[in-house]
This record gives C-alpha cells, sequence and structure tokens, in this order.
DNA sequence: AAAGCGGGGTC
DNA sequence: GACCCAGCTTT
C-alpha cells in the first residue's frame, strides 16, 4: 500500500470521534479549527460546543459583540483567534451574504485563517485538494522521511511543504488530512510514539536509524522575560474599578484591574511612594495585600503579580479613560485573563 | 527571518 | 524545566 492508503487504513480503525466531524458545514469546521490551533483536542472541545451552542452560523456569531466573543473564548488563550474570528465573520456577513467560504483561496484571505486552516477547511468541507501542514504532519513527515532540516525555517516549511503536497490523496483529501492527523496527534506522538505497533515499521526512516526521539528537529526560541503586575482592587459598595487593556501586549482587550508594572518585585512603601499610584489614587490611600506574588507562566514571559486592596481616604484622583466601575453582579459578564479570573475565584466577590 | 501571542498537558 | 499543541500576524 501507498503511503496515503496505510494512513487511512490506520484511521478506519482508529479515528477519533469528534463532534466538527459529523458536519460540512463550513462555519463549524472554521470554529472548530480556529480554536484548534496551538490547542489540544481536549482543551478545546467544551468551547467548540459552547460556540456553536450560543451561534448558530456565522450570522449570529458576527452580530455579536467583540466582548461576547473574548468573553466566551476566556481561558483558552491566544485571543486574537478570538478577535479576528469576529472580524471574519462580520466580513463573511457583510462581503459575502453570511454564507462561509470554502474555497482556499478566498479563506486565506480571511483575518485568523492561515495556510493551514485554509487548508483543513477547504478539504474538510468542499473536499478540495489541499495538503494541511500542521505540528502533527511536520513529525510523520520528518520521521517517515528522516528529514533533518528545521520544521520552523523558511528551508524547512518549503521542503516538508513540498513533500505534504507529494503525499495527498487528491481522491479523498479530507480523508486522508484527517487520517494523517490523527495519526500524528495519538500514534506517531511527540513523546514515547507507538512504534512497536506501528504499521510503517518497515518503512520508517527514523524507527530505522534509531532517530524517533530526535526528529522533528525545531529551532529553540530564546528564554522568557520577567514582569512584575501589580493589581490594584479598588471597591465602591457594591462597584469595583475595572480596567480594559490596550494593543501592543498581551491580553488585548480583555478586562482586569487597574495595573502597576514594574522591573521588580515591590512592596507596600515602595508602591505608596509610586508617582504614577501617588497621581491615580492620591498619597494618603491604604493598601493591603490580597493575594502574595504568583507566578503565572506564558510562552514568552513569566509575570510575576501581586494583588493589593487600596482603600482611598477621598475620592479618586485620576480615572484613566480604560477604567470604569463594575457592578459585583456584572464582574462574570466581562472577559478577563487567567490571571484575574484565578483571583476572582479564590475571593469572595 | 524573527518575535509576539495563552493556557494546559506530558514526561 | 523543557517541550508541545489541528498556527497566525506583525515587525
Amino acid at each position: 500500500m501507498k503511503f496515503g492508503e496505510e494512513l487511512q487504513a490506520w484511521y478506519r480503525q482508529h479515528k477519533r470521534d469528534l463532534p466538527w466531524r459529523e458536519t460540512k458545514d463550513a462555519y463549524k469546521i472554521w470554529l472548530s479549527e480556529i480554536i484548534l490551533q496551538q490547542t489540544r483536542v481536549e482543551q478545546g472541545l467544551p468551547y467548540y460546543v459552547r460556540f456553536v451552542e450560543r451561534f448558530k452560523n456565522v450570522v449570529e456569531f458576527a452580530n455579536a459583540e467583540e466582548d461576547d466573543i473574548l468573553h466566551l473564548w476566556q481561558g483558552l488563550g491566544y485571543y486574537s483567534r478570538g478577535r479576528n474570528m469576529h472580524k471574519a465573520a462580520r466580513i463573511v456577513r457583510d462581503q459575502y451574504q453570511g454564507v462561509f467560504p470554502v474555497d482556499y483561496q478566498t479563506l486565506i484571505t480571511l483575518p485568523g485563517i492561515g495556510e493551514y486552516t485554509a487548508a483543513a477547511i477547504s478539504s474538510f468541507a468542499n473536499d478540495e485538494a489541499q495538503a494541511v501542514l500542521d505540528g502533527n504532519v511536520f513529525r510523520v513527515l520528518a520521521r517517515y522521511y528522516g528529514i533533518e532540516t528545521p520544521i520552523n525555517s523558511t528551508e524547512g516549511k518549503k521542503i516538508f511543504t513540498a513533500i505534504a503536497k507529494e503525499n495527498l490523496d487528491h481522491k479523498h483529501p479530507a480523508l486522508y488530512n484527517q487520517a494523517i492527523m490523527d495519526f500524528g496527534a495519538t500514534h506517531c506522538k511527540p513523546k514515547l510514539p507507538l512504534c512497536e505497533f506501528c504499521m510503517f515499521r518497515p518503512s520508517c526512516y527514523a524507527l530505522s536509524k534509531g532517530q524517533v526521539d530526535q526528529l522533528p528537529v525545531k529551532l529553540k526560541a530564546k528564554t522568557s522575560k520577567d514582569r512584575y503586575f501589580n493589581y490594584f482592587i479598588l471597591k465602591d459598595n457594591d462597584r469595583i474599578l475595572m480596567s480594559k487593556r490596550g494593543e501592543g501586549d498581551v491580553w488585548q482587550n480583555l478586562y482586569e484591574f487597574p495595573l502597576l508594572e514594574s522591573n521588580y518585585s515591590l512592596s507596600i512603601p515602595d508602591v505608596l511612594s509610586d508617582e504614577w499610584f501617588i497621581s491615580c489614587f492620591g498619597s494618603d490611600a491604604e493598601l493591603h495585600v490580597l493575594q502574595q506574588q504568583t507566578k503565572h507562566i506564558l510562552s514568552h514571559q513569566n509575570i510575576y503579580a501581586t494583588f493589593f486592596e487600596v482603600r482611598l481616604k477621598g475620592d479618586l484622583i485620576q480615572k484613566k479613560s480604560n477604567w470604569d466601575y463594575v457592578f459585583l453582579k456584572d464582574l462574570d459578564k466581562l472577559a478577563k485573563h487567567k490571571l484575574i479570573f484565578t483571583f476572582l475565584e479564590r475571593s469572595n466577590f
């Protein structure tokens, strides 16, 4: 059997039952594909269920506010996916009469849809002959053919794209794409792949050379940087002061508490004498630590967050334009990042 | 070509 | 602690 036929035979026996595989609806396939970018199936699945339940079609999705989308997205990470989906949905509503496109060339013009996702949607929804190339495919091909070129280099991308195209089963693009990705996800895994049960035992280059754990090769990212976030909880009766994050940093458009970032860990006297703090809250505010410094790890930075309660003597000196008092009972409705909603869960607000 | 962008799981 | 996940966008 040829490579693709072997994979499809394997797939018939081992495929995972996933809700987005029971439909040809491009909108639902799009939802699943964006959710699954850099995200494991188990983590994305409940989000997919909530999104299809809440928005039955792309027009309903487009008619929502960005805040609503981000709120449903809360906790999933890479929030630009949610923001881009919202933009894409409005383009489909306004320029494509609400009919979700299924051809690669149109799909790739939409925000948040790159080469992988355009290939996935066009093949799954329309059986267009486009080969997907994701982390699973990189790994399977690198091992099977013994390719040592780094998968995240320009050169590597070219090589793997060419091989992926050659291997695609043009008669069954959807089936083939699903098969190679599922195979990579559950069988040819990054760690402890199931080589002893593999139908490619006779032909896998990496296995024959004992290089399975060395492949694929990936250029390593540089180290994370440390940041110190000091959050201020200000209550005013049944309301609390919240801040919406802006552009050019993590967690864009998500809500949190007023924040002072510093280059090192701050003590209470440090904060009380900080110029920015005084300009907002005055020089006679009271400070209490509500939660000692906790570490929050992102893929590219380590955030050390401390939560302070602020008790004002008088009124707020200065209220930033992105700050607003929010009723405690409405706090649940805001889209917040993990650091914030975890703090709130642990408190008794 | 490289950096920025989350959160969670595995070993 | 290192690596990875159904990647995309910006610089």
